[in-house]
DNA sequence: CTATTAATCAAACGAACGTTCGTTTAATTA
DNA sequence: TAATTAAACGAACGTTCGTTTGATTAATAG
């Protein structure tokens, strides 16, 4: 056998790219082998490099597309006008909500940076460091408006959005809570705290 | 040549674990050889099953032990007749600090989850969600005793645990701030929030 | 001093890995 | 309809993987 009936090449692409999410999510991208995603997919081994340089290419250009989108999306959602707190809520809401929607995205970004080729790592380590500072600048302006407390902006930064992204590791879309409530418990926790 | 001048059983054993470790920090679990893992204990790769059934049951092994290990450490530690607010900075403080003297320890039993095999991933999963209960009760309490608001136990304390866990993931011991200081900005951020 | 046990080496095993390549078939263009 | 291009197959490549085995040497016990 050789071409299949109806195949189509950008169909195939972007049902590699998906299957591999998919997969990475599930095994982690050094357990995924190329046959695995190959039968996933429909296809032979051999036919996967037809769309996909390398495997390790593979894993960056997901990476790399899913930062890219992250941090467009989220400028696209931005109100800069607003004030801080309105602003924070906001960070939170759109941070939880993108990522449940795109948990293997997240998953694969969070948990794979040590399997990138250093070539690549770079890259991805600024453009995380690119979306945190997003939620930087609206706690210093929040710290200088006197709405926030003095505070670490490096730290806090990082501590939140571990936070927010840790949901993505035990969200069950048939949960106790909606993703409304979740995102309600966290917007009190990171403006309030335990003792409000 | 067999066996080595002054070699000792025991002594082989733990430095299979601590490369083990040091090596699945690094690289991940399946991107881990044994031929890495022998050659930096310096023997061969096939010594190694004299101290190990198998790279799987390696694995389980290092994250059960970690487990076990953080359990018992808080057990020592807890006050369980101070107010909420001393047990959770208490709780805070002793996670960041176990955490970060322990983060190969750490990365593992997060990022390797996936790689255990099923007979083992419940065992660990069941230690993790015991850890969590503690933080559980001190939240309870605190509500109970009217010192923190009504909250979600469940999310809260997920959400409090990744945000202090994720210490581990930038953390680096010539960094800007000390353990004591990053200490004290996640106490503050946990029961006061950002808008305190 | 001898027998036994502990510890390791060195070589090999089959299986699976990522990847390449010549061939074959489907769709498109001329 | 004939020629060309797109898409996939299927077999093979060399390499590396986790693991097993039997021989070999060091330490210990009788």
């Amino acid at each position: 056998m050789a071409r299949t009936k109806g195949s189509v090449g950008a169909d195939t692409k972007t049902a590699i790219y998906a299957a591999a999410k998919k997969l990475i999510e599930a095994k982690g991208f050094e357990a995924m082998t190329l046959r695995q995603l190959a039968a996933e997919v429909g296809v032979q081994a051999g036919s996967v490099y037809r769309y996909v340089e390398s495997k390790d290419e593979l894993l960056q250009a997901l990476m790399n597309q899913h930062m890219i989108s992250l941090i467009e999306n989220w400028e696209k959602l931005e109100g800069k006008g607003e004030d801080p707190v309105s602003r924070l809520k906001a960070f939170v809401a759109f941070h939880i909500r993108y990522h449940i929607e795109r948990r293997a995205d997240v998953v694969i970004a969070n948990l794979e940076l040590r399997s990138l080729g250093e070539e690549y790592r770079a890259d991805v380590v600024t453009k995380r460091s690119q979306y945190e500072a997003n939620l930087r600048r609206i706690l210093s302006d929040g710290v200088k408006a006197g709405v926030f407390p003095k505070v670490d902006l490096e730290v806090a930064a990082f501590a939140i959005i571990a936070m927010l992204t840790g949901v993505c590791f035990w969200y069950r879309p048939d949960g106790r809570l909606s993703i409304d409530e979740i995102i309600d418990v966290h917007q009190k926790l990171v403006l309030q705290g335990v003792v409000g």
